[in-house]
DNA sequence: TTACGCTGCA
DNA sequence: TGCAGCGTAA
């Protein structure tokens, strides 16, 4: 049987709305790893990889690999229904077609369960290799939510450049031309103020705003965002979530000769 | 004449939100002991039933019985134009066909008077026998309106089952199954927040979830709620107005036959 | 037009 | 953390 349970609910309220915008269903892989999620987003554009690792979880017991496909809206009503700091449990049978969710109160006066039904979603095994990147910036993630809301008032693109003065994000249309420019700070007594930049080599990519507002719904997971960047390869957007594991996000650059 | 005066318009406006969802027109009936009103809903499947005692009024005189048919949406524009620490004031003269509502402010700076057209409705007088019931459970009303909204997530019907365990409420449809348990609270340092369960004997009535979700509206009235339950007979959902009197809901149970 | 959900404020 | 007002969706 596959179990896994967290204290507080929350985490998997916001991973869930880190997704749902993305994809219509999801399929979940359990192993002794943890929970994965790699998915192509519903337009086949971007592409999600998430882990929730079986450490970060306070129990977690997978007697055997699982896939458990998921209608996002249906699970999204379900897990509206645990408060936050609920204790939630996710069980499942092997071989089962449901799985259950368990949320207990604090107090141990409220304990609710709900059972959905599983889908056999087509399987679309994604190799994501690992590569070095010419550019890292980290931020604040609620800076980088703000640049990606703001800049996609002026366009439906943003062009990210990256140069030893610094990140600098851009955007042009009807109204107007808009500019972004963020340099490292030294500031070490809020790390998580901090803006550090990590750059081999400069590089400047263009992305659609829309895909990225859509990664920034990531923003309550974390306090910080990570951006990599390399000439001709996809933008990774990441964000860790504490003690458990990370979401990321895929986007390929614009073609520049496509720009008008 | 009739007159009657509350110091704080809030109640009245809170009285009003748990009543308008299910009538359009209420007869208020006006006498020694009080406001009554007791009637069913527009689909004619749940009742209504409100006293508000008179000696909860800060005044009140009523030489003769009257019966004031109002249409609630009129009501609810005067009411709303009161501030909630208003002071309000009822009257009607005997067999005037008009109701006057004036609202003082508390610095005496503000005063102002509505008149309203009065109803000839139907008077549709319903005899409701106070029964033993085999269940009562109270439980703090957001709770309950917490458990209802999340249950008609799942299906238009709550299935609620009170046993020496404790209560459980259910609901089944399309996207999977849920299960919410309350077991009886020992808590007596916070009296509002206990769940409390008298059970004579063990049952488990179906209800309608929108009718429910509609009795919840009397939620600001009260911060806890009761349930009482016997086979065969219809539930009543009872908030207590404080130091005023009570609204009741009755609806009759589905059929388990029907639940297909 | 009404009811519900959400976000922003206290 | 809870409420109130706003905006949307039926």
């Amino acid at each position: 049987m596959f179990e896994a349970r967290l204290v507080a609910s929350a985490t998997l309220k916001k991973v869930l709305e880190a997704i749902k915008d993305l994809l219509t269903d999801a399929s979940f892989d359990c192993s002794d790893v943890g929970i994965q999620l790699q998915a192509m987003d519903n337009s086949h554009v971007s592409l999600v990889s998430l882990i929730l690792r079986s450490d970060g979880f306070d129990k977690y017991r997978c007697d055997r690999n699982l896939t458990m496909g998921m209608n996002l809206a249906s699970l999204t009503k379900i897990i509206k229904c645990a408060n936050n700091d609920d204790t939630v449990t996710i069980k499942a049978q092997d071989d089962a077609d449901t799985v259950t969710f368990m949320f207990e109160s604090k107090k141990h006066d409220k304990i609710s369960d709900y059972e959905m039904k599983l889908m056999n979603l087509d399987q679309e095994h994604l190799g994501i290799p690992e590569t070095a990147f010419s550019c890292k910036i980290k931020m604040p993630s609620v800076e980088f939510a703000r640049i990606c809301r703001d800049l996609s008032q002026f366009g439906d693109s943003v062009m990210i450049s990256c140069t030893k003065e610094g990140v600098k994000f851009s955007a042009a249309g009807d109204i107007g031309s808009a500019n972004i420019k963020l340099t490292q700070t030294t500031n070490f007594d809020k790390e998580e103020e901090s803006v550090i930049i990590d750059m081999q080599e400069p590089v400047t990519l263009t992305f659609a705003c829309q895909y990225l507002n859509s990664f920034t719904k990531a923003t309550p997971l974390s306090v910080q965002v990570q951006l990599s960047m390399s000439a001709n390869v996809p933008l990774v957007v990441e964000y860790q979530i504490p003690d458990l594991g990370h979401i990321r996000y895929y986007l390929a650059p614009k073609i520049e000769d496509d720009e008008n």
